[in-house]
This record gives structure tokens, sequence and C-alpha cells, in this order.
RNA sequence: AGGCGCGUAGCUCAGUGGUUAGAGCGCUACCUUGACACGGUAGAGGUCGGGGGUUCGAUACCCCCCGUGCCUACCA
């Protein structure tokens, strides 16, 4: 038993060294940054939602990733790969939330600092599941330095973020119409709802003139919102309409007195071209409010719960928005107002973490003025500063930002980074009114017999300030209210110096945070070594969902604070899908759970077929059966390994030394002491690593794993394997040289490979005895540090051999001849190259007998395959079929015939001869050439069957 | 409505202005050969969605159509 090399097992099981060598790299600290003076290579990881559990897209996502890293750190880069998780405010909120319901208590019971402490607490609990997942990938990420949107020094850099973007006026807030969602009760971003087509009606209703007898009818999908109408539109150039323009209309059920009005905007095609106009519960009909001189009154009538309000009256107040729709429509036909209802499908927004219906409502928010920021970052890409690979996403980004409207910030719950803007209760408004009039508060109790009220009606209902905060339930500052913004907690007026000032209550959208990650990861607002060393990271790597809510965000951020990208090329990959192309969802119940593969197929296997599966700008439909291949991949390799350590207790039994010193002799030796085979593979193994090097360079992942795959089985499996048997079975003297050069090529095979299946390249590479601690930390293979010649000699000389085993292959299988039938062979082929790799022949054919030599004759009752540069004859007395044959030689024939009438019709072009290039022709020409010589030889011996065998 | 992408072997997908158009899986035949049946050898299978155009030459470039997927949008 050799000393050096341990015994392995004979097929891979996965689960016996996973967590084996994950614990070992996180023992060693391999996957912190190593190396002073190096080039740092830096990713920072698209965090997670802290609820999250992994799913596909997180899987290919952090795999791409770790190949990215594995690979640089091999290639001697400082690698920091930064993990984390962000605070999700809204998904998180709902999530505990919900628990609290089933305890029967909410956040206004709780209060705000109980319920937070509860959020934490969760956190604690529950947060560290994705983290955890990640590390079963294999993850190489810097775990040291896992952040947290909510950690007290990302927490600093949103403050100083929000706070110079305040002063600089570029944080404003304003009250207009926003995106709703009455179920999380919050303000949503633009890109926080989502659109979906739904089946709905078109409800046309009877408007009655106020002085005629006569009417307009509008068409509205959402006919109770007419509580609120403050106009209806028609378009100026209408004829139907030009004359009502101006008059008054009596609104139905509320009986208010409306206008009707012109605005350019109205499509005088869609239903009866008069729309109803409600400011307060419609973008459309806002903007056409404002246009209006004076603005048309604002006139809610659905309140933040999604329930009707005051102002829609009596019968109406308190309902749900949809039990009143359903009120007006019935109020409407009894009325007879209602004169037809179509179905009408349309687009509808809905929330994107809960998916409720949106409700446009006018409040105030606080909104990022982006316009300036937005144009650096365009520029930024034109410019070439940043790459969006693939770039065909450009157009995406571009679009997307050339109309980029301001961005709301504020959300209304707790969950979050709070704004660090104040507000005095004791100040005067610029009208002389005192503050605290326009500050209203609802208490969570009743206190000197008042539950809500301003202020400044609580304080004068005896309510001191400090009961005011402690008891606030809701608070709601008037936009007339001056804003304090501060770094550091205010205690009391900057103005006044009151210490009658209260907080904002809302919170930043987690994105807010997220848009910082480049940079408040690395320590900013501090000024950090990580930020001098790292900043900007090296490649962005997410999916095109999040383009515009975190990718464009971090740009303007980045520019804005540090000025520089915050990376340089963005790698966008696919999203994965189902096999049928359906995108994965738990509603559809088509999720498929990146756990449950890696248990039945192993991490590496998994993070393989993600790796193939990523071709650039394309879906992923993920089949399962895909990862079984590449399971067997990895068995082949294990395979692989186990016979080279047979071999090597066979040949070497008194050990081989170290690797190191393997490649060493492998690389300063002689050529000429190796075989041909040797030769080959060597410089197939140079060839594969430029191939995968220049892939990865291009993040052309698939193109990357498949070189791997391809070299590995097809030609180190398949061929060199099988050509190293003859060099040991028959004791050749330069057989331990063979071993060695093996050897030295499946080392920089699982080197190559490593990035991509990290766990079993590990195990199979310390059961050798190596000269380092880890694969990890390999140099990786490339055309410097393999020191092999591109040997082209022994290329063409090892494709006659291959040749000469595939023709005598290809009649064996087409005449299903069993590979114990041993064959009698004679090739007529010039040159000494079969001679000298006559035992290769015989093996890898499974021959009896062989002869070779320029002037053999053709014997009856043989088998003819026609190659270049040789012929090939196969004897068969007794199994030779004179048609079967024939039959077989034609087919052949025709096919060569086919191209030869094809290139044929080429060369007599003369278009073709005077405007094609010269290098064209002249390998047309020589493809003929061969052609014809391959035909006329395939004929003559067709001819000879026909003489011989007649 | 606007924009983007896709349509290549039974399935999932690579690919390129000149190749006899490729891979994996599946399929067929033969093979329990001493690394591996999670294997070996051989094979079948494609008028590269349809129609025009540019070109000496198009699966590839342009236009139209059909099918399909996605993104964006203030379709009352």
């Amino acid at each position: 038993m050799n000393p050096s090399v341990k015994e392995i097992a004979k097929s891979y099981e996965p689960k016996d060294v996973e967590q084996k060598w994950y614990s070992f790299w996180m023992e060693n600290g391999f996957f912190q940054p190593a190396g002073d003076g190096k080039e740092a290579y830096s990713i920072v990881i698209p965090p997670p939602n802290v609820t999250g559990a992994l799913h596909m897209g997180h899987a290919l996502n952090v795999t791409l990733q770790d190949v990215l890293s594995r690979w640089k750190r091999m290639k001697g880069y400082k690698v920091l790969w930064i993990p984390g998780t962000d605070h999700a405010g809204i998904a998180t909120q709902n999530v505990v939330e919900r628990q609290l319901a089933i305890e029967g208590l909410n956040r206004e019971t709780l209060g705000r600092d109980a319920f937070i402490e509860r959020v934490w607490q969760w956190k604690a609990l529950n947060g560290g599941q994705i983290i955890h997942q990640l590390k079963k990938l294999g993850a190489s990420c810097d775990w040291s330095r896992e952040r947290f949107t909510l950690d007290e020094g990302l927490s600093k850099a949103v403050v100083e973020v929000f706070v110079s973007l305040f002063e600089e006026g570029l944080i404003y807030r304003s009250t207009r119409l926003i995106n709703w969602c009455p179920r999380c009760s919050t303000a949503l971003s633009d890109l926080e709802v989502e659109h979906e087509e739904s089946e709905g009606k078109l409800t046309y209703i009877r408007y009655p003139l106020l002085d005629e007898h006569d009417y307009i009818i509008v068409a509205t999908t959402r006919p109770e919102t007419m509580l609120g109408d403050t106009a209806v539109a028609v378009n100026p150039e209408d004829e139907r309409y030009k004359g009502h323009i101006g008059k008054l209309l009596r609104l139905p059920l509320a009986g208010r007195t409306i206008p009707i009005i012109a605005d350019k905007e109205v499509d005088p095609a869609f239903g009866t071209g008069a729309v109803k106009v409600t400011p307060a519960h419609d973008f459309n009909d806002e903007a056409i409010a404002k246009r209006q001189s004076p603005h048309l009154p604002f006139i809610p009538v659905i309140g933040q719960d999604g329930r009707m309000t005051a102002n829609a009256g009596n019968k109406y107040a308190g309902l749900d928005r949809y039990d009143c729709r359903k009120a007006v429509v019935e109020e409407l036909k009894e009325k007879g107002l209602l004169t037809k209802e179509d179905k009408h499908t349309h687009s509808v927004a809905h929330c994107y973490r809960c998916r409720t219906a949106i409700e446009p409502l006018p409040t105030a928010q606080w909104y990022v003025d982006v316009e300036s920021m937005a144009k650096d970052a365009i520029d930024l890409v034109r410019g070439g500063k940043i790459n969006i690979i693939p770039d065909g996403w450009k157009n995406s980004y571009f679009s997307w930002m050339e109309n980029i409207r301001d961005w709301c910030i504020s959300r209304q719950i707790w969950w979050g980074h709070r704004i660090p803007v104040w507000y005095c209760a004791d100040c005067a408004t610029d009208s002389g009114v005192s503050q605290g009039h326009y500050i209203h508060v609802v208490l969570l109790k009743e206190i000197n017999g008042v539950t809500d009220g301003t202020y400044e009606e609580l304080k004068a209902a005896g309510c001191s300030h400090a009961e005011i905060i402690a008891n606030a339930k809701t608070l709601t500052i008037g936009i007339q209210v001056r804003p304090f913004s501060g770094r550091d907690e205010l205690s009391g007026c900057p103005q006044c110096g009151s210490a009658n000032i209260v907080r904002d209550p809302d919170v930043l959208d987690t994105w807010f945070s997220s848009a910082l990650w480049p940079f408040s990861t690395l320590g900013w607002p501090d000024s950090t070594d990580d930020l001098k060393e790292v900043y900007p990271t090296s490649v962005l790597v997410t999916g095109f969902d999040i383009l515009f809510f975190w990718v464009a965000r971090m740009i303007m951020m980045g520019q804005k604070f540090m000025k520089d990208v915050p990376f340089r090329d963005v790698y966008i990959h696919a999203l994965v899908r189902d096999e049928t192309g359906q995108k994965m969802s738990k509603s559809k119940g088509n999720v498929v759970d990146p756990l449950s593969i890696i248990e039945k197929y192993g991490t590496d296997s998994f993070r393989f077929s993600l790796a193939a599966f990523a071709a650039q700008g394309r879906d992923i439909k993920f089949a399962e059966e895909r990862v079984e291949g590449y399971r067997h991949f990895a068995n082949k390799l294990w395979n692989a390994a186990r016979f080279i350590k047979l071999n090597i207790d066979k040949i070497m039994p008194d050990g081989i030394g170290t690797i190191d010193e393997i490649s060493k002799e492998i690389q300063t030796l002689d050529a000429k002491s190796l075989t041909l085979p040797d030769r080959w593979i060597l410089v197939r193994l140079l060839q594969t690593a430029e191939d995968i090097n220049k892939a990865l360079d291009g993040y052309r992942f698939n193109d990357a794993s498949s070189a791997v795959y391809q070299f590995i089985w097809h030609e180190l499996c398949d061929w060199y394997i099988e050509l190293v048997k003859t060099s040991f079975g028959r004791n050749y003297p330069n057989a331990a040289l063979t071993l060695k050069c093996l050897i030295y090529v499946f080392d920089n095979s699982l080197r190559l490979l490593h990035p991509f299946m990290p766990f079993i390249t590990e195990e199979l590479w310390n059961s050798f005895p190596q000269n380092r601690q880890t694969i990890s930390l390999a140099p990786y293979p490339d055309a410097v540090n393999l020191h092999i010649a591109p040997d082209t000699y022994a290329c063409d000389k090892m494709s006659l051999v291959i040749d000469a085993i595939s023709g005598i292959r290809n009649i064996r299988g087409e005449f299903n001849i069993a590979p114990s039938k041993k064959l009698h062979v004679t090739i007529k082929a010039a040159g000494e190259t079969l001679r000298d790799n006559f035992d290769f022949i015989v093996d890898l054919a499974k021959l009896e007998a062989l002869e070779i030599g320029g002037d053999v004759e053709k014997k009856p009752a043989t088998m003819t395959s026609v190659k270049t540069g040789m012929e090939i004859y196969v004897s068969l007395s007794g199994l030779f079929d004179v048609k079967a044959e024939l039959q077989r030689l034609g087919k052949e024939l025709k096919k060569l015939d086919t191209a030869i009438v094809d290139i044929e019709g080429k060369l007599s072009n003369m278009d073709y001869m005077d405007r094609a290039p010269r290098a064209v022709i002249e390998k047309d020409k020589l493809k003929y050439s061969e052609l014809i010589e391959k035909r006329d030889r395939i004929q003559n011996n067709i001819d000879k069957i026909k003489k011989l065998d007649k």
C-alpha cells in the first residue's frame, strides 16, 4: 500500500465530504482576503431578505459569484466577497405582525419600541436561516464581515446620506397622490407596485346637467370613486361636448355641483369621451386637476384603511371600497342612472408584498429628487465607466433612468431606519399659526377625556408633551410644519429651543439603505482601509428584476457620495423558471427547492448545473435531469481518481513524492521522453485552461463549464485514461512518467473545476500528497503557469491515431461485433505515426492482428474505412456481407458527392471567385481536393470489393 | 400602447457571414472489458418558425408575418 495516497470509495457520496470541507475552509480563514500588495477583487452580495429562504434565484446568483470569487482567489487576487442580509421593512414587519395576530396582539397595542424589540427577537431567532443556506451552497464569502442593513454602521451611513441630501435640498416633503397599500398601511414607491391584467367592468353613468334637461354619460371602472368627483373632463376638440364645457353638473348620489372642463389628454375615442375626474384617487385625474386653473378640489372619499370616509356621505362612510362599489352601482341602477356595464380588462396596481390592490391617496411623503443623480448615472454607463453585461440591458437601464420620477422614500411602518427629522410643536408656520395646530395625534388610550386631536388640542385638554409622545398611536404631521434634520438625535428645536419636538414617525424605504450597500458595508462614512482598497467593487452579480430597484440606485448613490462608481461591471443573470418556462411561484406550486436538489444530487452537481445553464441573455428553464447528469459527471471524476490511485499502487508503490515535484518534472522534461498521448493531453489541458479563463473573463459561465466537462470526460477519461492503460498494462519503460503526466493533468483538471465543484475537487485533491493545504488557494491553471508548449505536432499526430481507432470501432459498431471478438486489421498509411503507436491502436480497437504499411493491399472479405491519410481494412471472414458493405460505402459516397456538388457550385461561380476572400477560396479548394480524393478512394474500394468478393 | 427577447435534434439549450450545424438528456443496437452500468462503443434524429431582402454566399445581417415570453406605461 502506497503510504502517500489515500484509499477512496467506489462512488462519490457528497454528504460525506461537503460539511467537512466547508468547516475546514472556515476554520482556516481561507475566505478572508489575504496577500498584501495583490490586486483586489471584490464583490458585495445582493443582500437577500432577512425573512428569506433560499430559492433558485439566490442559488444561481450565489453560485455565479462564488465561481468568480474562487476563480479570482486561485488566480492570486486578494478576494473580498462581502455577505449580508437586508431588513426588508414591509416583509419582515408583516411576518412579525402575523405572529402577533396569533397571540391576539397587534403592533399598536404593543407600542413602537416593544414592537421593534419583538422584531429583533424574531431576527435573532430566524434571520440566520438564509445565511446558513448560502453556506450550504459553498459560498466563499468572508463571513467575518457579514452585514445587516440595520447594523449600527450601516444605519450611520443611512443617516449621513439622508441628512446630506436633505441639506442639499434633494430630499423634500410633498403632498401628492402616492401608491398606498391599505393592507400594509404604508406608501409604496412606483417600483413597488405590480400591474396585473384583470377582468373588470366599464360602468356607464348618467350625470345630469344642473339647469337643463340634458345629461352627460361617463364611463368608469371604479364607480365608487364618483363620490369624490370634482369635475367631468372632455377633450376640447370633441364636437359632441364643445358646447357643454363650462356648464355645471349635478353629481349623482353625492348631490354636489361639479363643472364640465376641458383637458387635452382626454381620449375622445375611449368610452363616451367624457371622463369623471376624481383627483384624490386617480393619478390621471390628479394631473387633470392640477392643469386646471384654479386647481380642482381634492375630495378623498377612501381612507388609508381602504374604507370610505365621511366625505363619501353617511350612507357609504365606513364601507369597504369594494362593498361600496356594489352599493353605488345598486343605487345608480335604482335611480336609473346606470346606462350600461361592459366587460373590460384593464391593469390594476397591486402591492408587491401582499398583492392587495393599491389605492392612490393624497398624503404627505418624503421624496428624493433624483434628476441630477440619474443624469450622472446615465453618463457613467454611457461613458463605459460601468459595463452592463450582457449589454442588452443597457437599453432598459437608459429608458428607465431617462423617465425616472422622484423616489418616494417614506414608509408608514416601524421596522426600518427612522427618518432623522424632527418637528417643533411650538414654532409658528409662515402664516403665523402654531405648528402644533398641524400635528394630528391619535392616542393609544383616552387621556384627559380625549383620544385624538391636534397637538394643540391635546395640550389644551391638559396632556403633557411626554404623555402625548409616549401614547401616540399615529402622528400625522402637516405639510405646513417645518422639518429639522439632524445627524444626532435632536433634543430641542434648533430654532426656538423648545423641547416640545416630535420625531417624524416614518421609516425609510429598505432600498434606501440597500442603495448604499457597496460602500456602507465597507465602513463608510468612516474612512476605512477596506474602502480605500476595495472600492469600487469589481462586479455586481444580480438578476434583472432589481436593475431599477437596486442597481440604478446604487450607481446614483455611489457616484454622489463616493464620487466614483460602486462597481465596474454589472453582470445580469437570468431568472430561473420551471421546466415549462413558467416563473416559479408559491401560488403556482411549481417552486423547486434548491435544498432538496442539493439533498438529492449534492451541492457540486447542483452548482455545476446552474453554471452550465447560465447562458447570457436567456432565462433558465430548470430541468432536474441535467442535475442528475452532472452528478454522473462528479462520479466519473471520482472514479478517474480511483483509477489513478490503483495505478500508483501498482507502478510507484514506494511513493510518488509530492504534486509540486511531479509538476516540476513534467513542466521541465523533454517532450521526446513522453508518449504521443502524453504530449497530446498536455496540449489539450493547456487549450482547455485558456478556453475556461477566457470564458470566465467574459462571464460566459456556460462556456467555461462545458469546456471543463468536455475535457475531463471526453478527452481525459474517454481517451487519455484508455490510452495510458496500454502504457501501464504493457509495462512501458516510461510508464512511470506517463503516470506522472496523468497525475499532473488530473491535478490541474481539479483546479480548473474547483470554482464550479468546490467540494469534490477539494476532497480528491487532498487525497494526493499536496504541498498546500487547500485547492482553493492553489494557482488556477493558465497559459503561464502550466508551462506547456503549444505542441501542434502532437495534436496532428494524435488525431491520426484517433482516426484509426475510430475507423475500426465504427465498423465494429455498425456491424454489432462484440468487443470480445478480436479483429484482424490492415491499415494502408504512409509515415511512421501509426506504426509508432501500434499498441495503442491494438488495445483501444481490440485487435488480434494489425498490419500497417504504405503499400499493403486490400484483402477479400474486408470492410473498409477511408480516412484522410489512411485506409483501414477490417477482416471479417465468416461475418462479411458484400451487400451490406457495398451499401455502407455507397452511403458514404453519396454523402461525399453532395458535399462535392455543393463546393463545385461555389468554385465555378465567377462572382464567388471574384469577390470572396482569397483565404476562403483556398480553404474551399483544399477541401475540394480532399473530398475528391476521398471519394475516389472509396470508389476504388467499391470496385475492388466488386472484383474480389464477387 | 411602447420597448426588449426568444423560436436550431423528441426535450433543455449552445453556436457562427463560408463548418458535411453542435452539446447534455432521451432513444436504438451491441457490450457485466480489471476507474466508473452514476459505465463503454457505435448509431438514428435537424429544408436552424414562415415569407421577402442585402450578399458571390444567410441558420447567422435587414424588413414583414406567425407563435411565445418578459419589461415599462396615468387604457378613465
